[in-house]
DNA sequence: CGCCGGCATCAAGGAAGCGTCAACGACGTC
DNA sequence: GACGTCGTTGACGCTTCCTTGATGCCGGCG
């Protein structure tokens, strides 16, 4: 299982040079030559760690900075020959991780991927892959199992799960599922709580009359226990 | 709440300049000129980051780095005069989360210390939770434990907390609780009060008749006393 | 001493919230 | 046009909670 890098530079010379010294020190090398196909690369092969030219010929740096952050929180290594000026700055408050200007040295090059990486592990130990009990619940794919086998949920019982999902353990007042389930004009519309709750623990629960996971606090809100 | 920083220099002249230009950028700064003092320190401020300067004359920079690693995953910029050498990989693969060599740009300085900040916040989304003799209030949870073992509050029950918590120590008058639980229209429902305080003393003191914990002051309000 | 206001506690009624079942209509698919 | 799915709405019984009243205690004050 070694750590996967996307190699993001469009001079072949130094990306060949970068790639052969990366894999002989044992990294998974993956490379691309401008922005738009470093995004798309991204996507499909989830490095543990970007190392990125800031000089690309179709996107300026920063916007590919910006497209990563938008849905992932993958470390981000910014490679350029501007010495000083803003950029550094720029690249480091749009959410990039480090900074190294060439001329480099490839052992700090690599001592400085192998801190992104670590960071990045322990930031997201986070497939986006929840256990609850006997259930596992996708947030990525937006499915749920129980005991392995797959349950079918309707979207409004997939946002009504998913939203206390990600506030696992967390009572979610009765508002606010109003409010990002069903929209702002819903707030007092306590009712469809009740239905969904209930359909929710037909399909999930061992014993829908006794849950063990989706538990009510009545007045507030409720709670997903893990 | 401004972000903390440990600065850790030997040099009076360097650490007093890097505060004044950090308190100038809103940042609260706690100084520390040894590696001895700088762990205390850090064990003592809890910053949200450390600027780690490496020439420090009892402990060896990375002494310091794998002493804070031991304990605290408190985000590291480690600060240095040489330029090249082993240090700079010794000290990333030790823990450290970022490097910078003098001399150096201040507001390089400051994207690096705001993106190691940043990375740090993202790792730890804590609840805030108050302890209280053998109570432990979870205000993000909306949750009571009473040695240990959860305790079930009725919203109301639960908005009266909530307010003497928020308010930890301090006497809480009796007007501002009718208005910020039951609102402007109940100034003058004083017997709530009473009903209300002696329900809660029963869920959470061990001897409700002798409060030590919700405590009286007759004809001003309620405490929640440490 | 007797009165009175503020406090603590208990209990009862009614209101609000909860869980469940079922029916209706809108919509898309075959 | 028949069918299935899904969101919405209504009705019922049940539980929980808020409100309110009654009672007793304590301390201050005339």
């Amino acid at each position: 299982m070694s750590p996967r890098v996307l190699v993001v530079d469009d001079e072949p010379a130094l990306a060949r040079a970068l790639a052969i010294n990366l894999r002989a020190a044992g990294w998974d090398v993956v490379t691309a030559a401008d922005g738009q196909s470093a995004l798309e690369a991204a996507a499909t092969s989830h490095p543990d760690v970007v190392l990125l030219d800031l000089g690309l010929p179709d996107l300026d740096g920063t916007e590919v900075i910006a497209g990563l952050r938008g849905w992932s929180p993958v470390p981000i290594v910014v490679l350029s020959a501007r010495q000083h000026g803003e950029d550094k700055v720029e690249a480091l408050d749009l959410g990039a991780d480090d900074y190294i200007t060439k001329p480099f040295a490839m052992n700090e090059l690599m001592a400085r991927l192998r801190a992104a990486v670590r960071r990045g592990a322990s930031e997201s130990p986070s497939d986006p892959i929840v256990e609850v009990g006997d259930l596992t619940i996708d947030l990525a794919r937006k499915r749920v199992a129980r005991a392995g086998v797959d349950v079918r949920l309707t979207p409004t019982e997939w946002a009504f799960l998913e939203l206390l999902t990600r506030n696992l353990g967390r009572l979610v007042g009765r508002e606010q599922i109003l409010r990002e389930v069903w929209g702002p004009a819903y707030l007092h519309e306590t009712h469809y709580l009740r239905v969904y709750a209930a359909q929710l623990r037909r399909k999930l629960e061992a014993d829908p009359a006794h849950p063990r996971h989706l538990v009510t606090s009545s007045g507030l809100g409720y709670t997903l226990e893990p």
